[in-house]
RNA sequence: CGGGGCGUAGCGCAGUUUGGUAGCGCGCCUGCUUCGGGAGCAGGAGGCCGUGGGUUCAAAUCCCGCCGCUCCGACCA
């Protein structure tokens, strides 16, 4: 990272970004490269925990909406797969195929799953007979496998990702509409806790998920000025139903096909909170999905020693108590410099520091790493100071990156006007081909219409439609 | 998928041009002194030079293939 000082925000010029994301997310020990095989790295005992964290704060919603867990098999038949016929389309250049067992070719090769439908739908036609067996609502966490881009990246291009797919069947299209609006909500409370302001666009006829009605996706800006999809929301109407036969018996013994939908997030969680978050000290993760939250480092010397780290292991156990991941670093011959830059490095949120001054004053100083100002306070105030300064330091972050995701958001009137690495605000009257043209020209990419829809007074860019919607364009990272 | 850069100790690199004893810094181990923002000294361990083949008396070094990393673009949920 050399010497230089840059606020994530200034890193605008992707080169730099790339060095200073590649460095940092192995400097904090969230993950190991070193694996041989591309696009496919190791989880390292902190990065599974905070992965692990985000994935609870994911169940936790999912138990709390009615979604059973449930764990399908990795392995789909070639003729399951090839059902729906958008959806190969979407997915046929990138499955990874086992063909072979042993020394013999198998009747019917087999691939790894690059999403689960092709897995779950064809037994979905089991389990559903009648309306009392909806609504279905399922998820998993599991890992699935694209052979996509070249240009892999840790946690936000990955070939073997880490994965949560929830998948929902119900017996109107408004029922189906009702669950999106409910994974939107779910949506909302995680970005406050992760910090991750976005954007969700329902996305172009050319760019929804293979196979769907249409898609809702979740966007969040990156340092660079790109958007970073985060979670994929999608209404699939009876697309796959008809294709894998999913019906149900109505109350008027009728059968009809049931309507689906899907709610999709991955490791790009972790991707995005690192590039939005991070400074040149390292990552900033948010305290409610930490794997640390506090930090305490002793301070020692002579004959004090031992009274500090009792003074500490005090700390230690009141905030463990209180339900804080807490830890001591009390590592000898590595000098309390090096702790502060280690601790910072990893993106823990609380540092307290104990010496012989708050071991005389029965206090505590606090630091917080999102600004690193310093706070003393009672020493039996600290669970409740802590608990105050996580609660901040997440309402700070959210609401610096929300700053950003506004200040760089700009309405654009004219092809011309669009020159810089932001989220552009156009008019766009919803032709393919007035798309693909405004696509082409600005090298950009339309990330869709706001969900929720917006009033707006312009033109299209490229025909001059007077009725145009608003549309947003960005590069995509 | 196209194009560039790179692969030498855990990490960062020199050595490759011109073939001939594998080096430096950080980290690691031992000991002593240190300890409020990356400690100092002394001693020590650690290498199939990514990998497979070729040229040669001799290859980290030259040639070819493959694997991986990285950057730009293409593709992409």
């Amino acid at each position: 990272m050399g010497n230089e000082k840059k606020e994530p925000y200034e890193m605008v010029d992707t080169q730099y970004y790339s060095e200073w994301y590649n460095q940092v997310i192995e400097s904090s020990e969230l993950t190991d490269k070193r694996y041989p095989v591309k696009g496919m790295n190791i989880w390292r005992p902190y990065g599974w925990k905070l992965m692990w964290n985000i994935d609870s704060e994911t169940r936790s919603h999912m138990r709390r909406t009615g979604h059973h867990e449930v764990k399908f098999p990795l392995l789909i038949p070639e003729d399951e797969f090839q059902k729906e016929a958008d959806h190969i389309k979407g997915f046929d250049d990138e499955v990874y195929w086992v063909t072979r067992a042993g020394r013999n070719e198998l009747d019917i090769p087999l691939l790894l799953r690059p999403t689960s439908e092709t897995a779950m739908y064809p037994v979905f036609d089991l389990w559903v007979r009648s309306h009392a067996d909806l609504p279905l609502k399922i998820f998993q966490m599991v890992d699935v496998f694209r052979y996509e881009t070249k240009q892999t990246r840790a946690f936000t291009r990955m070939r073997e990702i880490h994965f949560f797919e929830a998948h929902t069947c119900h017996e109107t299209s408004e029922d189906a509409e009702e669950q999106i609006r409910e994974d939107l909500e779910i949506m909302e409370d995680l970005s406050r806790k992760l910090c991750l302001p976005n954007l969700e666009l329902k996305r172009t006829e050319w760019d929804k998920f293979p196979g769907a009605e249409y898609t809702v996706g979740v966007d969040s800006l990156l340092p660079t000025g790109r958007l970073l999809q985060i979670a994929g929301i999608h209404q699939y109407k009876t697309n796959f139903a008809q294709a894998y036969d999913i019906r149900y018996e109505d109350v008027e013994g009728e059968h009809r096909f049931v309507h689906q939908t899907t709610y999709g997030m991955s490791a790009r969680l972790i991707g995005a909170i690192i590039g939005i978050h991070g400074d040149e000290k390292g990552i900033v993760l948010p305290p409610a999905v930490a794997p640390i939250q506090v930090r305490i480092i002793p301070i020692t010397y002579g004959e004090k020693e031992s009274e500090i780290l009792d003074y500490c292991d005090d700390l230690k156990e009141r905030l463990g108590s209180a339900g804080f991941r807490v830890d001591i670093d009390d590592r000898e011959d590595v000098r309390p410099g090096s702790k502060f830059y280690d601790s910072e490095m990893k993106g823990i949120p609380i540092r307290v520091d104990i010496g012989s001054q708050e071991l005389e004053q029965k206090s505590i100083t606090l630091v917080r790493r999102d600004h690193g100002d310093k706070k003393e306070y009672g020493h039996q105030e600290v669970v409740e100071r802590v608990r105050e300064e996580c609660e901040a330091m997440e309402e700070d972050m959210y609401s610096k990156a929300e700053d950003f995701l506004q200040k760089n958001m700009v309405d654009a009137e004219d092809l011309s006007d669009i020159v810089e690495e932001k989220v552009y605000r156009i008019g766009w009257c919803g032709s393919r081909g007035c798309g693909e043209n405004i696509e082409e020209s600005t090298d950009r990419h339309i990330l869709g219409t706001l969900y929720q829809g917006e009033e707006y007074q312009g033109k299209c860019l490229n025909c001059g439609d007077e009725n145009a919607d608003a549309a947003y364009l960005c590069k995509k990272e």
